[in-house]
RNA sequence: GCGCCUGUAGCUCAACCGGAUAGAGCAACAGCCUUCUAAGCCGUAGGUUGCAGGUUCGAUUCCUGCCAGGCGCGCCA
């Protein structure tokens, strides 16, 4: 396998690095990292090995710079080497080689920054996940389209990115759901009812009533059994809720591969099989939990339980898994999920959910810990609330009351991009302020314009030259070594790290990153453009800039595409 | 009370998983449209990185303790 040209560097200095420790038989070790320095004059690449090495020969960093330096085989493309600061090696490259980028670009187009790799590494990844009880929310929104990107994300660095979302359409949740239905049924047959506290209100609960009773007789309800009925109606209102999120979902240009029903996890046996197979290797017993610390419990009964013993493996407390009733609680059910995923041969799980069940992070970690021996298993991102407001006030949200504010009422006061971008620019460990106003400004303030709008402004620049019946040169007779500008140097080094960008991005599943790329790649952009004029130069130097654009372009559409956000033209 | 997340310029956020002079945008002030889209560019100003210790050659980053905000804490999901 061929090493990049940054690997090379850093080999040849870990050689030296060894040579020097073996050299003074040290046994300790110590790892050459390159980094890109903030400053120009430090070079191409800054590496601070000489620093902890010094501690461990005691001698000056300096110093030991000097002696790494001479050392090291260097490879050709390697200019030259300095000494700075406390004992800083900054490596510069030979000039002229970066703008060969452009041309890798233009011919890999969709392709660049992404790496096939055939032997794929299957991901299961898991997110939105929203209870298929009522819309979708703005803090679901969030989730899904930092899950859409990842998935995106993670399958242009090649990975076999298999998308899923678990619907919990078991427990008492849905029969609520039932019931709420069933009281608005009779409301609309003109009987009177009482809606109580616990039922969910807002309109959708009286669309899918009137729905149903559009399709079927009222009276072969009323002819049910109250289990039979409410196991009808939960499941009618199930699937009316999940073509709704469906729809809202493919709104915002998010499919998944997979929609996992929790029910056929119980229907099937699985959870009971789960809890047999655990309760063999010893990992269950009965006994009672302490009462809940900082919740005042007026009616609190210390009951016997089934418990799983996820102390073992890092939890907090033993967790139940089985209600006081019997029935599995929805941990037991988790586990058989992500069992299951590990049954089906996943490598990878990632998990991502909102921050309301941080909780609930180390108890299935643990689980699956015990079950497959595998730390961190699955990997889990939580990701923070949303707060929304229009025009810095907060929204008051309740979902007693019905006023929360769904995704979709968003997207359609906002659109797609903007929620999908805004959605993006922030780690999903903060806290998101997302200000209604703000989105639909179309000015500095709304980061998505100012990138599609460099993207427009390239677009705007190729129909000039045709208009003006300029030839464009075959990309192989252009000399792009002659861009030399500052702007266009900085733009063209934009573009090079584009693909070390897309890597860290990925390894870390920090999905944000490409959005940050995006708006720091229009500013080159948009400042390369003003500076420097297209149309008109000279022959030589146009036709390079022709293809600086069309690179510029071509990553920003990827970049975007990559987070689900359109790439117009015009604008 | 305990656990997790967050705290960086007036505001919203970065800082390449310990590095060099902590960077952008908005807001403020000052400039740039007879030339490819001004949804743009350019300059100035703005900092005790919540507080106090500690580890280190070196800390916004790691550790400890506080402070503030958010989320959560059996038989809901």
């Amino acid at each position: 396998m061929q090493l990049s040209l940054k690997q090379q560097i850093s080999q040849a200095l870990q050689d030296a690095v060894d040579h020097l420790l073996a050299s003074n038989q040290i046994e300790a070790q110590a790892e050459v990292v390159l980094s890109r320095p903030k400053i120009r004059e430090h070079g191409d690449y800054s590496c601070n090995v000489a620093m902890p090495l010094a501690a461990l020969l005691k001698q000056n960093p300096r110093q030991v710079a000097t002696s790494l330096i001479a050392q090291s085989q260097f490879p050709a493309d390697v200019a030259k080497t300095d000494i700075a600061g406390p004992g800083f090696i900054n490596i510069t490259l030979k000039a002229g080689g970066e703008s060969d980028v452009l041309k890798t670009i233009l011919s890999q187009a969709g392709q660049y920054g992404c790496i096939s790799n055939e032997a794929g590494q299957p991901v299961c990844l898991e997110f939105v996940s929203a209870n298929p009880t009522g819309p979708m929310h703005v803090g679901h929104g969030r989730g899904a389209v930092v899950g859409d990107s990842l998935a995106n994300l993670l399958a242009a660095r090649g990975y076999a990115v298999h998308k899923e979302y678990y619907i919990n359409d078991a427990g008492a949740q849905i029969g609520v759901l039932a019931n709420s239905v069933w009281l608005r049924m009779q409301e609309l047959q003109g009987l009177s009812i009482t809606f109580p506290d616990s039922a969910y209100p807002g309109q959708y609960i009286i669309d899918i009533a009137t729905s149903i009773l559009a399709d079927e007789d009222f009276a072969s309800f009323e002819a049910m059994d109250d289990e039979t009925r409410q196991k009808e109606l939960g499941q009618r209102a199930v699937n009316e809720n999940m073509a709704m999120i469906r729809k809202d979902l493919a709104t915002i240009g998010i499919e998944f591969h997979q929609y996992f029903s929790e029910k056929t996890l119980h229907e099937s046996g699985r959870v009971n099989q789960l809890i047999e197979k655990l309760q063999n290797q010893g990992l269950i017993y009965k006994g009672c939990l302490p009462p809940p610390k900082g919740k005042e419990i007026e009616d609190y009964q210390p009951t016997e339980q089934l418990l799983f013993r996820t102390t073992d493996f890092g939890d907090d407390v033993d967790r139940p898994l089985q209600k006081q009733d019997g029935t599995a609680t929805y941990f037991a059910a988790d586990i058989a999920y992500h069992d299951d995923k590990v049954s089906r041969g996943y490598p990878y799980m990632i998990d991502i959910w909102g921050a309301d069940h941080g909780g609930y992070v180390t108890r299935v970690q643990s689980a699956m810990k015990a079950l497959t021996g595998l730390d961190k298993q699955p990997e889990i991102l939580l990701v923070q609330m949303v707060n929304l407001t229009r025009d810095g006030q907060p929204f008051k949200m309740s979902k007693r009351a019905g006023t929360f504010v769904t995704l979709n009422e968003i997207v359609e006061e906002v659109g797609k991009d903007a929620v999908r971008f805004n959605f993006m620019t922030r780690r999903v460990e903060s806290q998101l302020d997302f200000d209604l106003e703000a989105a639909k400004q179309k000015n500095d303030e709304n980061p998505v314009y100012y990138v599609q709008y460099a993207h427009a402004r390239v677009n705007a620049v190729l129909r000039k030259a045709k208009e003006e019946g300029i030839n464009i040169a075959e990309i192989a007779d252009v000399d792009t070594s002659i861009l030399r500008s500052k702007e266009e140097l900085k733009l063209i080094k934009m573009l090079l790290s584009y693909p070390e960008m897309l890597a860290t991005a990925a390894e870390r599943r920090e999905p944000y990153r490409i959005a940050l790329f995006a708006m720091k790649l229009a500013a080159a952009f948009h400042s390369f453009y003003h500076h420097n004029r297209v149309i008109g130069v000279e022959e030589n130097l146009m036709q390079a800039r022709l293809l600086l654009l069309k690179a510029s372009a071509q990553v920003i559409k990827n970049a975007l595409a990559l987070l689900g956000v359109s790439a117009p033209e015009q604008m």
